[in-house]
RNA sequence: GGAGGUGUCGCCUAGUCCGGUCUAUGGCGCCCGCCUGCUAAGCGGGUUGAGGGCAAAACCCUCUCGCGGGUUCAAAUCCCGCCACCUCCGCCA
């Protein structure tokens, strides 16, 4: 239901490596192989008692008198078999799909092994940028801009909450143009999706299982708020099967994202680079698996093209097997040189979660050998917050005022550099 | 929020009152073949999806009439809950 239950039966060695090199136990796999035996064993008996049900049930209209008698008699009884035989199916049934959809996409072979640390970095793009005096933080730019309000964003919402006024609202509103510019070219539809879903969207693109406590939930209704647009995105076509010949569809989706961040506390607790709520462009992809190692390549060469353009300084990581979470089967992270952390911050993130979601959300295509799953993957085109901390701090001078990158200045109504606001 | 109505295998549709003969009707579209100077028309056949048995195929079986329960020997059909859509009223950007 969540990996190819084939894979789990034919070749449940290649689920336990991929489990250790997540640094997760490979006990669940065995479970599951029984579960499997299991449940198949209870599907032939019910299927067996069902049958045997159904062809008496077709002779007691057509039976008479004491024959009739009969026949009722036994089935009485056997009514009784098929509903204890069905019971012992859904629950054999539920175990293995517990069972099955606790263990995460198996990790590509590529991923590098372990955490969060254990990442690789496969290019550098762009150089940090020297300053030759000393370079504000975004908090700082953000109020001599008059662009980022974070006391009033506290006032009104609390900690790790904002407003973005004057050139900070036009910069989100420029980089959304932007984005979606750059995507409707590349042949993406644009969307706008809803930000709040039901369980099913959430729990099929794999968000309710340990990333549940990050999940805002809405008091009294069924409802989540999302915290990325990959969630009503892969939703979109849930319970469908797309025409093969129509792939790949590709979608931008422009929607607010929140996250309750819960155990990062004292993680990132100025500025706006960690935030219950930011906007984002995320790129959403549905195609084969057999084309979704190409289409990952191209969801980051699109990335980066968009980093590029804003003339930022990045590089780019391949994240570890144990930092996958439960849906891909690899990740790329770009990451932005931020100069007054001395260090490189996530931007972007791209994941091929192979046939994973699919599964979960029964997505399938049609082609001429039959019905598939497919693969889904996503990437962030644009996350506004950290976007804006990058070019702010990358882009300024010494005065405080931004220089905008060219490409942006189409968007910004020409403007080429921004100024401090008088106090 | 209130009242009423609808939901059938891609689309449309018969069947639901009165449970079994539904292994779900017919049309459109699509696929294969026949026929035909070409095309169209006509003729014949096929066309929901999932799961189990199997190494696989053939084949057999089970489930699937919005979803989930219940009643019954037996449910598209009767009962309950939910979801979606439509109409009217109220409210509202």
């Amino acid at each position: 239901m969540v990996i190819d239950p084939r894979i789990l039966r034919e070749a449940p060695d290649r689920v336990r490596a991929a489990q250790t090199r997540r640094g997760l136990s490979a006990d669940v796999v065995d479970a599951a192989v029984a579960a499997d035996e299991r449940r198949r064993a209870t599907i032939a008996e019910f299927e067996r008692l069902r049958a045997e049900q159904k062809s008496l049930g077709k002779q007691i209209p057509k039976a008479q008198g004491d024959e009739k008698q009969e026949l009722l008699a036994r089935t009485k009884t056997l009514s009784g078999e098929v509903k204890a035989a069905e019971a012992a199916q859904s629950e054999a049934e539920a175990a293995y799909r517990d069972l099955v959809m606790s263990i995460p996409n198996v990790a590509s072979e590529d991923a590098p092994a372990g955490g969060e640390d254990d990442f690789v970095v496969l290019e550098h793009v762009g150089e940090p940028r020297q300053f030759d005096f000393e370079p504000r933080d975004h908090v700082e730019l953000g109020r001599m801009l008059g662009a980022i309000d974070i006391d009033r964003g506290a006032k009104v919402s609390g900690a790790r909450f904002y407003y973005l006024t004057g050139v900070g609202a036009d910069l989100e509103l420029a980089l959304v143009n932007l984005a979606m510019e750059q995507a409707r070219s590349a042949g993406f539809t644009p969307v706008i999706p809803p930000a709040l879903v039901r369980p099913r969207a959430m729990d099929g693109t794999g968000f309710l299982g340990q990333a549940a406590d990050d999940v805002y939930r809405i008091e009294g209704e069924e409802l989540y708020l999302v915290g990325t647009s990959e969630v009503p995105l892969a939703a979109y076509h849930s319970d469908e099967i797309l025409d093969g010949s129509s792939l790949p569809r590709r979608y931008a989706a422009f929607s607010p994202c929140y996250r309750k961040e819960a155990g990062s506390y004292g993680k990132d607790t100025t500025g706006i680079i960690r935030v219950h709520w930011f906007d984002k462009v995320e790129m959403f992809s549905y195609t084969t698996v057999e084309e979704s190692y190409a289409e990952h390549q191209r969801l980051l060469a699109w990335e980066k093209e968009f980093l590029t353009k804003l003339g930022l300084a990045f590089r780019v990581i391949d994240v570890a097997a144990g930092d996958l979470g439960l849906s891909a089967e690899r990740k790329f992270d770009c990451e932005a040189w931020i100069p007054t952390q001395g260090k490189y911050r996530e931007l972007t993130s791209t994941s091929n979660c192979t046939d994973f979601q699919a599964r979960r959300l029964d997505i399938r295509g049609r082609f001429p050998e039959g019905t598939r799953h497919l693969a889904t993957l996503n990437g962030t085109l644009c996350a506004m917050t950290r976007t804006i901390v990058a070019l702010l701090e990358t882009h300024q001078q010494a005065d405080g005022s931004v220089v905008v990158p060219e490409a942006l200045r189409p968007h910004l109504q020409g403007r080429e550099v921004l100024e401090p606001v008088a106090k």
